[in-house]
DNA sequence: CCGTATCCAGCAGGATACTG
DNA sequence: CAGTATCCTGCTGGATACGG
């Protein structure tokens, strides 16, 4: 387990968290990303399957982001050479360590629509 | 306190999360929204301040995502009518609240350059 | 079932110069 | 100091149709 410094004790180097912020975005921003990953997170699942629970998302797009996330070494991919062809996604350990991240930006959405509505 | 169900008992309504996911998206999205929060979670700052400790934003940038960034209350905007004007930049508490996702992002981006390196 | 190909609009964001 | 104005490029992402 590595010893990070918190977020009010890096003042000093202002910059060294403005790189990570950056790595960060550079993997999951867009609009779809994090909504993939999230749907991932409840195991494996087959190109349908996303499609099917993310409302309004493209074979296009939803192809081209997994590429994306693969690449990053977010997503693995895994061909079944059945008839016809069968093929699985999962989260890598990187991907899943996203779990945190995403939960915070759940949370952080649901509180912000109650203050703007209730 | 409000009782929030957590990422893994969501599963049911697997539709309720995405809209969130976009809600904190539309907010932070952006190449440098994210780093313009984290200065301010260390206090007031000027416009100048701000960009200094940002390294590559433009003028035309910052001001942009300023104005974004208040207009979805994250960000409050005080002008004291000194000669030069000052203009001071600091967290609603909307904004505050991102403590915790950015801190989740800074983490995971450390961990991943990390992975990806050593 | 699991994608690709093609086309296209819109916007994010950079460069540069200028203003109250 | 705190921004605006203008111009421009490339990427993001939507629509639609087709291929192995």
């Amino acid at each position: 387990m590595t010893v990070r410094p918190s977020l009010s004790d890096i003042k000093k180097c202002s910059t060294t968290y403005v790189l990570a912020i950056n790595d960060a975005l550079n993997v999951f921003q867009g609009k779809w990303k994090m909504p993939i990953i999230g749907v991932l997170l409840f195991g494996k699942k087959r190109f349908k399957e996303i499609s099917h629970e993310i409302p309004k998302i493209t074979p296009r797009m939803l192809s081209k982001e997994l590429k994306d996330l693969e690449a990053n070494g977010i997503v693995k991919r895994t061909v079944f050479n059945t008839m016809p062809v069968k093929v699985e996604y999962e989260l890598t350990e990187s991907g899943q360590s996203l779990h945190d991240v995403l939960e915070a930006m759940i949370e952080w959405g649901l509180d912000h629509r109650d203050r703007n509505i209730g």
